[in-house]
Parts: structure tokens; sequence; C-alpha cells
DNA sequence: ATGGCTAGCA
């Protein structure tokens, strides 16, 4: 016989490992190496593990982990090979046992692609002194020139917070090439210098598509979105990174309907969006409260066999909640195979600001159970969930819990929380006392949770502390200084409702303009107070005043003393009545199938007048309305609020 | 028989 029979099998295996399709028939042809013994054969593992990880690697790195377990010496590459599975894994630190056991354990040299790996896995895990460990190996074993080598090592020290270094080491290399510059690039943009990156980017001798679309990450991470725009456009090829990062940028800086724009000029361009770019075009959607926008995305998604992973799902919930869609929402988290804390959380956040605390705290307790740890957006939402319940032991047992159970230390936004839980509940001098020993200077969230407990308690004293605060945070809304007023004319101080008015006139104020949006068709309309500006405007205002005259036959009386200006009645009552969120209620029976859900989107707190005639709305119409407002959502029906008059 | 860079959620 010419050829051994062992080289024959060997060649038969290793074509049969090369043309297996799933995971499921690599699983059957482990069974024939072992027979044949080629499970001993270095060579013959490593292609059977690089085949594995070529699967879904959640599921195939267990099962080559178990694999590698059992091979008696493994040599430098097959190292290399599990090293670098692990490496973009979501445990990188097993990456570097892995680098640490070649040596020690097998006596297997690592190489330059060893040490490349390794650098880069203490890069993604922060882990400094072994990252200057391994570059004290890389000049004693005279790998300095290695570019894969110097480019891990920039990456490396910037990821560990030296830039500095980073670009040291950048600057000594004796030849660059354009990944070495897209790396050092990167990771300008990953600390926020964003100007460094611009000069980098400038004097690149050339660029790729990976240098122009760092740059309009870098442009939207920083808040600048004109310039990512710029960047964008001055970009002659465009992929799908491209288009996802300038949506995105859009999608971040809150301008959505552009992002929107923007997603239909890809197609039109030819690009065929991904999963990537669904959680930014939907990101928007919830943002602005489209939900028929965010339903047509959900059915592209399902038409195009866009994969939903876990971060997808989570937009998903996300955005169905944030529509004012509790049971799309709920629908959408129940029909995952995988939920990670931001999953959990967002259903958590979204049930609480539904007005659905108990539910809300189960989740929590199942996600507990099911081994999820949450984090501190987790805890907003199960604090936010006892608020709206006025769970105060509850609330007070989570806030505790946090520190001593899961070692998260709590933020302004959960004292936040726990100052509106208590001063809900009537415990104003607790409230207060909590703000005093916290941590950190207190912001407007903070001052403006005590306020709202001091209105409802009447508790001058206090309230007057908190809006002076609040002033002094935020002196040019104006709405600080309508609720200031309020209180002394409630307790009918005149001569200090009238030195607010002077104050108010000191102050250079710049009105934040109350606006109210409601989606039909797909479109979003929005609607400013006084608005005259939409083509059925004169439709919508014989609407309008058709509906205040059903509404006070039904009892409704405009709660004009929340009218500031020193005007008479009569313009008090009709500045109230032209409020955003009634001329969108008045399009919306205008417009909407009878007997459907109205849904408005707020940017600000639904004003008091507001809400009271609102829910007259639901008696008189028969209809149910949804409105989200800046905290949370208010679902009227048969003439009653799910906040219970509370928000 | 292997390797480095760009876009996502609360």
């Amino acid at each position: 016989m010419l050829v051994p029979a062992k080289t024959l099998e060997l060649k038969f295996a290793m074509s049969l490992i090369q043309q297996s399709t799933s995971l499921l028939q690599l699983f059957q042809l482990q069974s024939l190496l072992l027979k044949t013994s080629l499970n001993l054969n270095n060579f013959v593992t490593a292609k059977f593990l690089r085949k594995c990880l070529a699967f879904s690697p959640p599921k195939s790195l267990p099962y080559a982990r178990a694999l590698f377990d059992h091979v008696h010496a493994p040599d430098t590459f097959l190292y290399n090979t599990l090293i670098r599975a692990y490496l973009q894994s979501q445990n990188p630190i097993e990456s570097l046992h892995l680098f640490r056991r070649m040596r020690l354990v097998d006596g297997a040299s690592p190489d330059s692609f060893s040490l490349s790996l390794g650098i880069q896995a203490c890069a993604r895990s922060s882990e400094k002194g072994m990252g200057e460990v391994i570059h004290a190996h890389v000049v004693k074993l005279g790998f300095v020139s290695d570019l894969f080598i110097e480019t891990a090592l920039i990456e490396m020290y910037a990821k560990i917070g030296d830039i500095v270094l980073a670009r040291k080491v950048f600057g000594l290399m004796p030849e660059r090439d354009l990944v070495a510059y897209n790396v050092m690039l990167a990771e300008y943009v990953g600390c926020g210098e964003i100007g460094q990156a611009r000069i980098l980017f400038d004097e690149m001798p050339i660029k790729d598509l990976v240098s122009w679309n760092t740059m309009i990450h870098g442009y939207a991470k920083s808040g600048e979105v004109n310039s990512a725009r710029e960047i964008f456009d001055r970009s002659r090829e465009k992929d799908l990174v491209s288009w996802s990062s300038i949506i995105s940028a859009y999608a971040q800086n809150k301008q959505c309907n552009e992002a929107l724009r923007l997603f239909k000029g890809m197609q039109l361009g030819g690009i065929v969006p991904d999963k990537v770019t669904m959680v930014s075009v939907l990101s928007a959607c919830a943002d602005i409260g489209a939900l028929g926008m965010g339903k047509t995305i959900h059915k592209f998604i399902e038409k195009n066999k866009i994969e939903i992973d876990v971060k997808l799902g989570t937009s998903l919930v996300d955005m169905y909640a944030k529509c004012g869609d509790i049971e799309n929402s709920l629908q959408v988290f129940h029909g995952m195979d995988e939920r990670d804390v931001l999953t959990w959380s967002s259903m958590i956040i979204g049930l609480a600001s539904h007005g659905l605390g108990n539910d809300a705290l189960r989740f929590f307790s199942k996600m507990i159970q099911e081994g999820i740890k949450p984090n501190d957006i987790t805890f907003v939402g199960v604090l936010s969930a006892c608020n709206h319940n006025g769970l105060v032991d509850e609330g007070r047992a989570h806030f505790n819990s946090m520190n001593n159970v899961y070692k998260i230390s709590p933020k302004v936004e959960h004292y936040g929380c726990m100052v509106d839980l208590l001063g809900r509940a009537g415990h104003i001098k607790q409230a207060r006392q909590l703000i005093e020993d916290m941590p950190f200077e207190p912001d407007a969230v903070v001052w403006r949770a005590l306020l709202g407990s001091c209105r409802t308690y009447k508790n001058i004293e206090i309230a007057e502390e908190a809006i002076n605060n609040l002033i002094n945070l935020e002196p040019y809304v104006d709405g600080h200084y309508v609720l200031l007023s309020n209180i002394y004319a409630q307790a009918n101080r005149w001569a200090d409702v009238a030195e607010v008015r002077k104050l108010m006139r000191g102050a250079n104020i710049q009105r934040i303009p109350g606006s109210s949006s409601i989606e039909i068709g797909n479109i979003v309309h929005e609607f400013v107070a006084g608005d005259n500006s939409h083509p059925r405007s004169d439709e919508i205002y014989k609407m309008l005043a058709e509906m205040i005259d059903r509404l006070k036959w039904a009892g409704y009386e405009p709660v004009t003393s929340l009218v500031l200006q020193d005007v008479d009645e009569q313009t008090k009552e009709s500045a109230l009545i032209q409020h955003s969120e009634k001329l969108a209620i008045a399009f919306g029976l205008l417009i909407s199938v009878p007997k459907s859900t109205i849904r408005i989107v707020k940017n600000l707190r639904v004003c008091e007048d507001c809400h009271a005639a609102i829910k007259l709305i639901s008696l008189v119409y028969e209809r149910k309305l949804i409105v989200r407002d800046r905290n949370r959502f208010h679902h009227f029906a048969d003439g009653k609020c799910s906040c219970g008059d509370y928000w």
C-alpha cells in the first residue's frame, strides 16, 4: 500500500469536518474521530474546533471547550483557536486564563498570535497589570515590530485609560498601516477625544470606509450630529455601517424624524438594513411615541427575516412600552428565548411607567429567580414601581438592598425615587431628611419630587425651599415660577404672588414650549399651544370648541389659576383651552376611527387642567385615551385616570 | 493551519 491507511483516514476526516453544515453533524462526526483515535491529533482537533466555533458561539463554545479539555497536550495553535473564541464571547477573562495556562500547564510557548490575542484579552477585561506583563514579554521575546501586536497594544492602553501611552506606542511604530490608524482613531473616539480623532483623521495618508464610519460614530457620540452628517455626506462610498451610524446619530440626538427619513433613504440607496440598524430605527419610534411606525418596522423585521437577538428584542419591548402598547411589549418579551438585564429592566420600567407597579415587582422577582443580576437601571424601574403603587416599606427595602445585597451604590436618580415615594405617602420630613443625607448634590428631579408632595400635603415652608432650589438649578423654566405662585395663591399670600411675577420678569426665561403629538397613519402630527399651523386647523378648532362645550356640560371648569399672565379670566380660559394636548386630542377625535384609543405624547408633564379635561373626555366621548408625559403614562377611561390623580 | 479596525437597547 503506497499511502498509509492513517493518512487516508485523516484526509477523509478533514473533508468530513469541512463539509459539515451543523453542530449536530459535527457531533456525529466526533464518535468517528474517537473510534479512529484521530481525536488525538491536534491538527484534526483544531480543524474541528474551528468548524464548531463557526456556528453560533453561545451554543458551540461550551462544546468546543469540553472537547479542548479532553486534549492531552494542546499545542499553541489549538490554544490560539480557543483563546480567540473566548475573546469574542462575553467572557474575555477566560482568554487570559487560557493564555496563562498554555505556558504554565502545557508548556506551549506563546507565538505572535497568542501574544496579540492575550493583549486584546487584557484590553477587553481591563487587566492593566497583566497587559503590562505581556507587553514586557513582547519586548523580551523581540516581537516589538509586529503590526498585530502593536495594534493590540494601542487598543489595550487606550482601554485601560491611558490614551497618552496608546498614542506613544502608535508613534513609535516603525511603520503604520491603515488598520493601526483606524484603531488609534477608534480609541480616540472611544475615550471621547473627538478633536484628536479629527486631527488624526485629517492627517491619515489613506482612509478607508472604516475610517469614515469611525468618524461618523465619533461625532454622533459627542452629540455633534451636524458634523457627523458632514462626514457622512462627504464620504464617497456608504455601506451598511455608514447608514446605521448616521441613523443612530440622529436617533441618539433626538432628531427622530430625520432618523426615520434616512432609514427610507438607505433603502432607496439599495443598502439592506440589519438588526443593528433596526435597533436605532426602533429607538427613534420609541422616542416620539410613533406606535404605527414601530409596528410597521416590526413587520418589516419579520418579513425580511432579520434575526431578533437579545438587543433587537429588547428594543421592541422598549418601543412598544414607550408607545403606550404595554400588551405588545409583554408579548415580545415572552416570545424571546434569551433575555439579559437590559431586557428585564426595559420590561420593568415599562410596566412601572404604565402604573402596573405590582406586575413590575413580580417581574423583578422572576428576574432574580432566573439568576439575572440587576443593575442600577433595574432599580430605577423597581423603585418607580413602588412609587406608583405607594409601597413605602417595600420601596425602602429595595433601596436598602441595592447596597446590602447587590453592591450597587444608589445614584441621584434612586434618591429621587425615594424622595418621591416618601413624599407621596406624606412623609415629607423624612423625604427632606433623605435629601440632606444623600452623598451628592440634589438635582432638579429630587427637588421636583419633594415639591410635588408639598403641594399635595400643603407644606408651604418646604415647598418654598424646594422651589427656590429648583429656580436656582433651572432659572429659565417658567413652570417653576407658576408653581411657586400657585402655592402662594393657595395660601392667599398675594404679596408673594406679586413678588414671584417680579422675579420672573427679572429672570431670563426661555419657555420650553409644551408640545403634544398624535400619530395618524404613520404620520406624527405635532401641536404646540395655540397652534394654527396644521392644514386642518379650522376644523380642529371647531372640534375643540364643540369638545369644550360638551365638557362644560359635564362639569368641566377651567383651572384658570394655572395661567400666570396678568390677563382677564376670559383670556386665561382661552389660553388653557388651546393647550397642546387639547389640540392634539381634538384632532384625534376629528380624524381617528370612532371608539379607537387615542394616544398622545407630551414632552412635559401633563397640566392639571388638561388632566381633569381628559378624564371627562374619556367619559363624554366614550374613548380610551393614553397620554405619555415626561414621566409616565396616563390611561384614561370612564372618567378616571390610572395615575389616581397623583403624578 | 490563525490574527488587528467601524454601527445597536434602559
